[in-house]
RNA sequence: GCGGACGUGGCGGAACCGGUAGACGCAGCGGACUUAAAAUCCGCUUCCCCAUGGGAGUGCGGGUUCGAGUCCCGCCGUCCGCACCA
C-alpha cells in the first residue's frame, strides 16, 4: 500500500488518461445546457508565469465544476502569436520570428499540459497562422464594406524605439506601453476602424455588464468620456470666426477670454505674420507630456489682439489668446475663460489680469466679483447674467442652448473623448492588411478568394524598420481592379485585432470562413471570462467593439462578448536588497526569524516590498521547478488558497509546502477507505453535506480561497472521526469536491476507491436539504450587549424557553445580582441580550 | 487635481440582512513518536491584568442602535485608474 501520493507518477498517466479520452472536448451538439469558461489567451514568450497558473487554474476550476455539474463546457486554448517580441528575438538571436514564436508555443502547451488543465486542445489556434489571420482579413474587409474602415493621414502617435505607431490607449503617460519610450507626433496616412461610431452603444452596453468589475465599467465609462454642452461660433473681429465647445453654457456671462490650442488652424494661421506667436508656439510644443509635467506646467497664453463678439451682447468683446493648457485634441480646440467657474481659467486670468466675474452663487453671494483663488464648480443659481438670474444650472444650460439654437449660431452638442481606433503598424510580424495601392484606382481591397495575403518567410532584420517594406519582391502586386502594377500595403495590423475576435473562432472555426454563425450564437456569449485588470481598456473595449460591429453588419447576434468578467490579482514575491542597493533574487536568499542573509556571504539583505514579481527587482519565481518538485495540484492548490482571487497572492515556500501537505494528507484518508458500509456517522454526515453546498456556492462565487478553507475543515472533520464506513462515504465525497482543484490526486483516488471511469466526468456530489439543517443551535448570551455564556438549545426554541434559561445562568445572575433586566431582546437562534 | 477601492492577530485572510470577531492556512510555542532527523500526530497561539475570572480590541474621532468590523458624519493612511477633457 502505498502511502504517499506520487505526482511524477500520477500527474503524467491522467493527463494522458484525459487525452486519450478526448475527455474536454466540447460537444456543439450537446443538449446539456452550455457553459463557455474562457482566461485571456497568452502570448506565447517561451515560458508560462506564475500570472498564467494562477490565471488558468482559477479558469479550470470553474469549468470542471461545470462539467461535473451538468455542463456542456467549451474551455479553449490558443496564443496571441503576433507581436514586436518576436521580431526583437529576430533581431538579437538571429531567428525567425515563425520559428521563434512556435517553438515557444510548443513549449508553453507542454508546460499548460503539465499542469493538468481541462483544455479542449482540438480547438488550439494560433493568431499567426494564416488560417487565422487570413479569416481575419476577410473580416477585415466585411467592415471595409460596411464603411467601419477607412484610411486618413493623421497626426500618430510614434514609437521611435518599437519603429511603428500606436493607438492612444496604448500611450501610458506620454510612453509607448511596450517599450517606455516618449512617444512621438507624426503625419502618417493610417487605417483607422470607426470605433467613434459606436461610442454610445459601447457606453450604453456597460450598464448591462452587471457581471463586470465596477471598477472596469467605469474605467470604460471614463475612456468613452461623453460630455454634452453647447457648439457655436465666436464671430471674430478680423471677420473670421472660431467654433467652441463648452460643457457649461450657463457660465456665457461668466465669459472674459476665448482661448485657442496651439497647434489649432487659427494660431497657425496668424502665426504666420506674427514671429513672436510663432515662437510662442515652439516653447509650448517643448513643454513634456509626463503627469508631472503637467501637473507643474504654468498657464501660458498669448493676446493675439483680435477680439471675439459676445453671442448674447454685440457690443461685448473678449481677447483671443493662444494658450498652452487648450488642447486641439478635444472638443474644437477651442474654449471661452469662465475664470470664476474653471480653476484653469482662473490661474490664466489671474496671471494675465483678465476679469474674473461670478455667475453661479452658492447662496447668498451676488457680487459679481470673485476674490478666491479656488474656482467654484458646484451646483447653484445663476446670477450677474440677465435673462438666465435666477435659473438653477441645469435649467441655465438648457436655456443658453434654447437660444442658441433659436437664434442660429449655436446647438446642443455631444462631444467624446473616445477616438478612432488606429490599426496600422509598421512591423512585419502581424496581419498584412489586405489591401493594394494602385496609382490609377487609389486604395483597393484584395478580393476575398485571393485570401489570405500571407506575411513571406524570407526576411531580414539586420536593419531597423519593416522588412516588409524592403522585401524584394513581396509588396509588388498586380491590382485587383485595371491589372496594372501596383503596391501591396506593407502595414499590418495592431495585434489587438487578432485578440478583437478570437473567442468566436473557439466557438467555430470552419475552414471556409472566420466562423459559422449558428454554431457561435450557441456559446456566445463568453459565459465567464477571466483575466488581468490590465487590460480594463484596450483589449475589453476592442473585443466589444469588434462584436458590436460583426453585430451590425449582420454577421453575430450577439451584442456584448463576455457576460460575466473576473479580473484576478496578481501574484507577488518580496523583495530583497543587498546594503550597496542591488536587487537579489529570492535563490540567493536565506530568509531567518530576524531577517534575511545572503546565501553566499551571510551578508545581511533588506527586506522590501511585497511586489509583482518582475525582471528588474529579481523577485520571478518560475513555475517550472516547482511543478517537477511538488507536482501539479499542490501548485494549483496553492493558486487558490488563501488569497482572494482578485487581490494580489504572495508567493511563499512554507505557501507550496502546505500545500504539499494537504495532497498528501487526503491521500492518507483516501489509502485507509475500506468496502463500502451502511453505519453513517450523523453529524460528519450533516457537516459534509453543508460543506458540498458551500463549497458549490464558493466555487460559482469564484471565492475559491473560501472553498479551499472549507474542504481543511472537512477534511480535518474526517481525520478526527472514527474509522467506519460512515468516516468512508465522507471521504469519497471529499474526492469529489477536491475533483476541480487537484484533479489528479481525485482521479488516483477514484480508482483506489474502486470507481469506475474518470471523475473529471463524475457528478457532483448531491446535497441532502433535510442534512443542512440542524436541530440543536448555540445561542449567545449577552448583557448589554457584553458576551457573558453560550447555551446550547433546541432549534426553534421558543423566546420564553430561551430567555428563562438565560436568566439562569450563573454568569447572568452574577451580573444581574438580582435585579430583573430592564429590556430583553431575543432573535430566535441566534441570541438574548439582556439590558440591565 | 478628478474618480475609485481598501484599512481586521506576527502574516495571508474569514465573519450571510447590524446579532457569539479572528473560520481556514502560514509562521511560532509546547508535547508525542524516533538513537537522531525527516515525515506524521496531539495541544496552545489577538493583546493586557491580581487569571475556574475580568478588561480592551477590527486605522483615528464622533454618532445611530438593546447590539456596529458591518450603517451615518468627519479625519488619517495605503493602493489603483485617469489626467490641462473645456
Amino acid at each position: 500500500m502505498a502511502s504517499r501520493f506520487n505526482p511524477r507518477i500520477a500527474d503524467a498517466r491522467w493527463q494522458k488518461a484525459w487525452d486519450d479520452a478526448q475527455a474536454f472536448r466540447a460537444d456543439d451538439r450537446s443538449p446539456k445546457p452550455k457553459s463557455y469558461v474562457l482566461e485571456m489567451f497568452p502570448y506565447p514568450s517561451g515560458r508560462i508565469h506564475m500570472g498564467h497558473v494562477r490565471n488558468y487554474t482559477m479558469g479550470d476550476v470553474l469549468a470542471r465544476y461545470r462539467r461535473m455539474t451538468g455542463h456542456e463546457v467549451l474551455h479553449p486554448m490558443g496564443w496571441d502569436a503576433f507581436g514586436m517580441p518576436a521580431e526583437n528575438a529576430a533581431m538579437e538571436k538571429k531567428v525567425h520570428p515563425g520559428a521563434w514564436t512556435r517553438a515557444n508555443i510548443d513549449a508553453m502547451r507542454t508546460q499548460l499540459k503539465a499542469l493538468g488543465f481541462a483544455l479542449d486542445w482540438s480547438r488550439e489556434l494560433a493568431t499567426c497562422e494564416p488560417d487565422y489571420y487570413g479569416q481575419e482579413q476577410a473580416l477585415f474587409l466585411d467592415l471595409y464594406e460596411a464603411g467601419l474602415v477607412y484610411r486618413k493621414e493623421s497626426a500618430v502617435n510614434w514609437d521611435p524605439v518599437d519603429m511603428t505607431v500606436l493607438a492612444n490607449e496604448q500611450v501610458i503617460d506620454g510612453r509607448g506601453w511596450r517599450s517606455g519610450a516618449l512617444v512621438e507626433r507624426r503625419k502618417l496616412s493610417q487605417w483607422f476602424l470607426k470605433i467613434t461610431a459606436f461610442a454610445d452603444e459601447l457606453l450604453a452596453g456597460l450598464k448591462t455588464l452587471d457581471q463586470w468589475p465596477d471598477k472596469v465599467r467605469l474605467m470604460q465609462e471614463n475612456w468613452i468620456g461623453k460630455s454634452q454642452g453647447l457648439q457655436f461660433r465666436f464671430a471674430l473681429s478680423d471677420g473670421e470666426a472660431v467654433e467652441v465647445f463648452t460643457t457649461r453654457p450657463d457660465t456665457i456671462f461668466g465669459a472674459s477670454f476665448v482661448a485657442v490650442a496651439t497647434d489649432h488652424p487659427l494660431a497657425t494661421r496668424l502665426a504666420k505674420d506674427d514671429p513672436a506667436l510663432a515662437a510662442f508656439i515652439a516653447e509650448c510644443r517643448a513643454g513634456g507630456t509626463t503627469a508631472a509635467e503637467i501637473e507643474t506646467a504654468e498657464k501660458k497664453g498669448y493676446d493675439t489682439g483680435l477680439t471675439a463678439t459676445h453671442p448674447f451682447d454685440p457690443d461685448w468683446t473678449l481677447p483671443v489668446h493662444v494658450a498652452n493648457f487648450v488642447l486641439m485634441d478635444y472638443g474644437t480646440g477651442a474654449v471661452f475663460g469662465v475664470p470664476a467657474h474653471d480653476q484653469r481659467d482662473l490661474d490664466f486670468a489671474r496671471k494675465y489680469g483678465l476679469p474674473v466675474r461670478r455667475v453661479v452663487s452658492e447662496g447668498a453671494e451676488t457680487a459679481s466679483d470673485f476674490a478666491a483663488y479656488t474656482a467654484y464648480t458646484g451646483p447653484g443659481t445663476l446670477v450677474n447674467s440677465r435673462f438666465l438670474d435666477g435659473m438653477a444650472v441645469e435649467a441655465a444650460k438648457k436655456a443658453v442652448i434654447g437660444r442658441a439654437e433659436g437664434e442660429g449660431w449655436g446647438k446642443g452638442a455631444t462631444v467624446w473623448r473616445l477616438r478612432d481606433w488606429g490599426v496600422s503598424r509598421q512591423r512585419y510580424w502581424g496581419t498584412p492588411i489586405p489591401f493594394i495601392h494602385c496609382a490609377a484606382c487609389g486604395v483597393v481591397p484584395v478580393p476575398k478568394a485571393d485570401l489570405p495575403v500571407k506575411l513571406p518567410e524570407d526576411v531580414t532584420f539586420d536593419v531597423p524598420g519593416n522588412p516588409l517594406d524592403r522585401h524584394p519582391t513581396w509588396k509588388h502586386a498586380a491590382c485587383p481592379t485595371c491589372g496594372g502594377a501596383a503596391r501591396r500595403e506593407t502595414d499590418t495590423l495592431d495585434t489587438f485585432v487578432d485578440s478583437s475576435w478570437y473567442f468566436i473562432r473557439f466557438a467555430s472555426q470552419p475552414d471556409d470562413q472566420p466562423f459559422d454563425r449558428a454554431v457561435a450564437e450557441q456559446w456566445l456569449p463568453v459565459g465567464q471570462y477571466i483575466g488581468g485588470v490590465e487590460h480594463a481598456i484596450l483589449h475589453l473595449l476592442y473585443a466589444r467593439f469588434w462584436t458590436r460591429a460583426l453585430n451590425r453588419i449582420g454577421r453575430l447576434a450577439i451584442e456584448e462578448p463576455f457576460a460575466s468578467l473576473f479580473t484576478q490579482g496578481m501574484v507577488t514575491h518580496e523583495t530583497y536588497r543587498t546594503a550597496a542597493g542591488q536587487w537579489v533574487g529570492p535563490d540567493d536568499v536565506e530568509r531567518t526569524d530576524k531577517g534575511a542573509t545572503l546565501r553566499a556571504t551571510g551578508e545581511a539583505v533588506t527586506i522590501g516590498r511585497v511586489e509583482k514579481m518582475s525582471k528588474s527587482k529579481k523577485n520571478v519565481i518560475d513555475p517550472a521547478p516547482i511543478l517537477d518538485r511538488y507536482g501539479a495540484d499542490a501548485v494549483r492548490w496553492f493558486m487558490l488558497s488563501d488569497s482572494p482571487p482578485e487581490r494580489d497572492l504572495p508567493w511563499s515556500e512554507a505557501g507550496i509546502e502546505g500545500a504539499w501537505r494537504f495532497i498528501q494528507r487526503v491521500w492518507r484518508l483516501v489509502d485507509g477507505v475500506g468496502a463500502p458500509g451502511a453505519d453513517a456517522d450523523e453529524a460528519l454526515e450533516r457537516k459534509t453535506h453543508r460543506i458540498i453546498a458551500a463549497v458549490a456556492e464558493d466555487i460559482e462565487a469564484l471565492s475559491f480561497n473560501k472553498a479551499v478553507a472549507k474542504l481543511y475543515e472537512l477534511t480535518t472533520a474526517i481525520e478526527k472521526a472514527a474509522p467506519g464506513p460512515g468516516r468512508d462515504a465522507a471521504t469519497r465525497i471529499l474526492i469529489r469536491l477536491v475533483a476541480p482543484m487537484a484533479p489528479h490526486l481525485a482521479e488516483e483516488a477514484w480508482v483506489q476507491l474502486g470507481e469506475q471511469g474518470l471523475i473529471a466526468a463524475a457528478d457532483w456530489p448531491a446535497v441532502d436539504p433535510a442534512m443542512l439543517v440542524d436541530d440543536e443551535v448555540t445561542i449567545a448570551i449577552q448583557v448589554n450587549g457584553k458576551l457573558r455564556d453560550k447555551l446550547t438549545v433546541a432549534k426553534g426554541a421558543p423566546r420564553e424557553t430561551v430567555e428563562a434559561l438565560a436568566l439562569a445562568s450563573e454568569n447572568v445572575a452574577r451580573i444581574l445580582d438580582g435585579k430583573p433586566p430592564r429590556k430583553v431582546i431575543v432573535v430566535p437562534d441566534r441570541l438574548v441580550n439582556l439590558v440591565a
